[in-house]
DNA sequence: CTGCATTGGTCTGAGGCCGGACCATTGACG
DNA sequence: CGTCAATGGTCCGGCCTCAGACCAATGCAG
């Protein structure tokens, strides 16, 4: 062997890395609009109140409403006060096509590597989900989902009702560190697929994807929807990759 | 469809998670704790200096400071000062089966989700890493993180070369959210298996594996890597998760 | 032996973040 | 129609974190 005096070389540089970004506000801006374009929050629905808001994101709550104030600065949502008041999501999903492409700047090494994660991420994550014995519950989750994605007739809203099926996806698996992960990999994928204008082509080849992958978690046939998945994301990156010149 | 009027019900809750947990010095106590654990910076090595980690760690040196403060009041470093001082690794690896159950108290859904993550991670990363053209030193790394494993007889240097080499292997992906993930995992295995007691038989076993996982990387297949790594996972963690009753 | 580069140790002022108490507004409900 | 629960708005004291400058010790190079 080589490394034998430094057996820790070229591992420290790469395992140690940033613990804090930056502050804690602009990571809940961050958190709070990566949810709201990817529909988490659809628009027209309310936030939950902000002490339980701020509870859920383990932030106090002046540090979440400094975030509140810069998404309302933004135009993303309005607030208003007294018993039913509360803050209101204004943000009109993005057009694919639109541009948009102005997010991806300077991001190029990062978004590739969100690809590579979420071939690897996603594909897993449907493999556990088929293993488990999914309640009624989560099923219909699934299902609907799904239902949502086909039904959606405007690009913008298609968009949107997409991620929320990836992250249904992930959240029928159970577990809180693949549900984070997927989160975190869409996000990235959303600000690439908004860049681009959809094709009618595309468009009905990855719904019939997702209906097999659907069909496969719901079977409990985790090597099957692992396939589909796999030539989901593959078929999805083979499409991005270019934007990345 | 069910849940027409709240398309987002039951995500909010799950894709929204903690953005910050505690403060940012206990942040940096773990992150370095679990570096030298795992081996990162085997005993007897110094971390490198604090401007200088500070930096890496995303961090300012007076937080940094605190943090080592930390960990020399848990007797796992020393530091001396003046030119070719430092702050040197004191931290003997922990034996497997010598106590450590402690750490494992009260984290039982969170080490279960660990073996589920860790399922999904490894071996896709593995996959990825057989997929690239590996530059010289990265072959060098992995082949000598292999032999280092093999030629290790002190089963607790064996655990830290176990950690390293799966680390190596995360490395060469080129992934940065790669290696964070099998960092963060391989952490929580670590626990578990400092918890219980080697066996021959096991290390063999795992040996063997080891060593297929490294060919097949090399060979760049990666379709027999990702299967050797699945069952290296399951192997591991048929034998954890008897802990965690 | 001297000079000085390297590395840890200390201090300070500014700003971030927390947690909690209290105020203001609104509409649901009796 | 009045009450009051729910919700956002404001303020304060205290601790944490940062950035940078400066001090102290040490040992290597000349």
């Amino acid at each position: 062997m080589s490394g034998e005096q430094e057996p820790g070389t070229g591992l420290a540089a790469v395992v140690v890395g940033a613990v804090r970004s930056r502050h804690a506000f602009e990571d809940c801006v961050e958190r709070l609009a990566t949810a709201i374009r990817l529909g988490v929050y659809p628009h027209g629905t309310a936030l939950p109140p902000e002490r339980e808001l701020a509870v859920a994101l383990g932030v106090s709550r002046a540090t979440l409403r400094e975030a509140i104030a810069g998404l309302r600065a933004a135009g993303m949502v309005a607030t208003t006060r007294g018993r039913g008041g509360g803050t209101v999501v204004l943000h009109e999903p993005a057009t694919p096509g639109e541009g948009g492409r102005a997010r991806l700047r300077g991001r190029r090494d990062e978004l590739l590597d969100d690809l590579v994660f979420r071939r690897v991420v996603e594909p897993g994550a449907v493999q556990v989900a088929a293993g488990r014995t999914l309640s009624p519950a989560e099923r219909t989750l699934v299902a609907d989902s799904l239902a949502e994605v086909a039904a959606a007739t405007d690009p913008a809203e298609h968009r949107q009702a997409d991620s929320r099926l990836h992250l249904a996806l992930a959240t029928v698996t159970g577990s809180p560190r693949l549900v984070e992960a997927v989160t975190t990999v869409q996000s990235g994928l959303h600000d690439m697929l908004v860049a681009i204008p959809v094709l009618r082509v595309n468009l009905e080849h990855s719904s019939a994807q997702h209906a097999a992958i659907v069909a496969a978690v719901l079977d409990g046939d985790g090597a099957r929807a692992r396939r589909e998945m796999e030539r989901h994301c593959d078929d999805t990156a083979a499409l991005l990759r270019g934007l990345l010149d």
